[in-house]
RNA sequence: GGCGCUAUCGUCUAACGGUUAGGACGCGGCCCUCUCAAGGCUGAAAUACGGGUUCGAUUCCCGUUAGCGCUACCA
């Protein structure tokens, strides 16, 4: 019994960077897809001219490709696609499964208006479903503007499973008799979406739950043009803190920003996957494959959930520290490339930037730590933190022992993990110094910072002349 | 206002009638230690409320409450 492929999209309007909700939203119908072996289709809902634009389309792409999402099919343009749609909505009125309209929208807004202030309930009063023909054609002719209307059933109710939520249904008579066409003839979102999703054979429809109270007029659509309704999942909405559906007022929410802090896409995939879903195992930090391996529709949550920055944090520290070597030392390059910081750099070759990778890893939640935090591992500009020069440095007694360490090191034979550290220890033991005290001045002088990665690892990483350089040049200033 | 959806630690979640309600983030403590991380151990922290059904409810049903969503000639 082989059964059809399955094929899912991913449309999202360009009217604004791609929204974490979004994201998530591609990211499972993508791993939905990948882990059934179906397509994913890729469709740029842009009828709303006023709002989109092509430079959004753009950066919604480059997003996606970012996180690893490609697709299979697409990206289609909805609106060159409109005339398909405004045929589907002709034919629907010429079945009188549809009608036209003429009420302006300022009598209805005016009807709405007053409804809304005896707190009364109000969906379109039908009052041209009571047109005939001839009067129809009239008020045409009078060139009165008119949209046409979907017929909803007058009774009974229109229900659907969903995937995730469960049994929904929805009583017809509250229904609303939707505007399929406007006034331009332009097709309206229901219209479209309904007429391109048969039209690409889409099997599976995954997305937010913003969309179940629409989906019931969507399911009527689908049985009036004769076509069988796609199975439906709708996915719980991600939160802010406050519990208020993430927006721009929450700060980051475009995953854009969340590139340009230094977060991996594996990274912010995984958090992304983890929001709503679980794998029941408790394994929490998935590669990409694993996740494609793992996943599950049928393991969705249906509650909302609130999105967690300090978590993704987290969840990126992890890849960063589990990351094979040599990819993460590639991905610490590119950002030293786009900090400009590449040029100067002494830490070019390989094996010296997966050395400093592989110091500065554990200690780094994003790839922007790398670059400020780390900055004396890859460039020899770097400033000597206040704190750290007032606790470790202000003293004259530590410039002295710093000086001289300088110089021992100069002379030693051989410059090792365990020569670098008798030679300091011993320097400490002869002036009366704790030897913490002196590590903590040494640490301060060659990375500017009073935390770093064990001392006598770093001298090592910088190596003999770049040690005491640093060492002299914090002892003079000291 | 109407309609719809949801409800386990602060947050993300596990449990698919029987568990000392588990894990993770975050927070506190201890260990490790040249600082800080990482890592290990550990502590505090939850089934919204009220009724049923059942020998037994986090789990099934109803109600209440709360939160969220939709309510356009936007998508």
């Amino acid at each position: 019994m082989e059964s059809r492929q399955i094929r899912v999209r991913f449309a999202p309007s360009p009217t604004g960077y791609l929204h974490v909700g979004g994201a998530r939203t591609a990211l499972f119908n993508w791993l939905f897809a990948r882990n059934k072996g179906g397509l994913f289709v890729l469709r740029i809902e842009d009828t709303d001219l006023e709002r989109s634009s092509g430079e959004m389309t753009r950066v919604i792409l480059d997003s996606l490709q970012w996180l690893g999402i490609d697709w299979d099919e697409g990206p289609y343009y909805q609106a060159q696609r409109s005339r398909l749609h405004a045929e589907n909505a002709q034919r629907l009125l010429e079945q009188g499964k549809a009608y036209r309209c003429f009420c302006s929208p300022e009598e209805l807004e005016r009807k709405r208006q007053t409804a809304a202030e005896k707190k009364q309930a109000w969906i379109y009063d039908r009052a041209c479903l009571q047109l005939d023909q001839k009067q129809a054609d009239a008020r045409a002719r009078e060139g009165i503007a008119s949209v046409i209307r979907f017929r909803v059933p007058d009774s009974g109710e229109t229900a659907f499973e969903d995937i995730i939520q469960g049994p929904i249904r929805f009583e017809n008579r509250l229904i609303e008799d939707f505007v399929l066409t406007r006034s331009d003839g332009m097709p309206t979102y229901h219209l479209s979406v309904v007429s391109d999703d048969i039209e690409m054979q889409i099997t599976h429809i995954i997305r937010g739950a913003d969309h179940i109270s629409n989906t019931p007029k969507q399911v009527l659509l689908y049985q009036a043009l004769g076509h069988p309704v796609p199975r439906l999942g709708h996915l719980p909405l991600i939160l802010g803190s406050d519990k208020k559906r993430l927006s721009k007022r929450h700060g980051a929410t475009s995953v854009e920003i969340y590139r340009e802090q230094g977060i991996l896409p594996e990274a912010m995939a995984n958090y992304l996957a983890l929001l709503g879903w679980s794998p029941g195992s408790g394994q929490e930090v998935f590669s990409i494959e694993e996740m494609v391996e793992r996943f599950d529709l049928s393991r969705i949550n249906k509650a909302n959930a609130v999105f967690d920055p300090a978590k993704l944090e987290w969840i990126n520290a992890q890849h960063i520290q589990r990351m094979e070597l040599g990819v993460m030392a590639a991905r610490v390059r590119s950002w030293l490339a786009k900090e400009g910081m590449l040029a100067d750099s002494f830490a070019v070759d390989e094996k010296t930037m997966q050395s400093a990778v592989n110091l500065l890893r554990s200690r780094c939640k994003t790839l922007k730590d790398f670059t400020t935090w780390g900055r004396a591992f890859f460039v020899e500009q770097f400033e000597i933190d206040p704190a750290g020069r007032e606790k470790y440095l202000s003293n004259p007694a530590a410039a002295a022992a710093l000086a001289d360490l300088a110089s021992q090191y100069q002379s030693l034979e051989e410059f090792s993990l365990e020569s670098t550290e008798r030679v300091l220890r011993g320097i400490a033991a002869e002036r009366g110094l704790k030897a913490g005290d002196l590590i903590g001045a040494a640490r301060v002088a060659v990375t500017g910072n009073p935390v770093a990665p064990g001392l006598f690892e770093v001298l090592l990483y910088l190596g003999r002349e770049r040690t005491v350089m640093r060492l002299k040049k914090a002892a003079g200033k000291a």
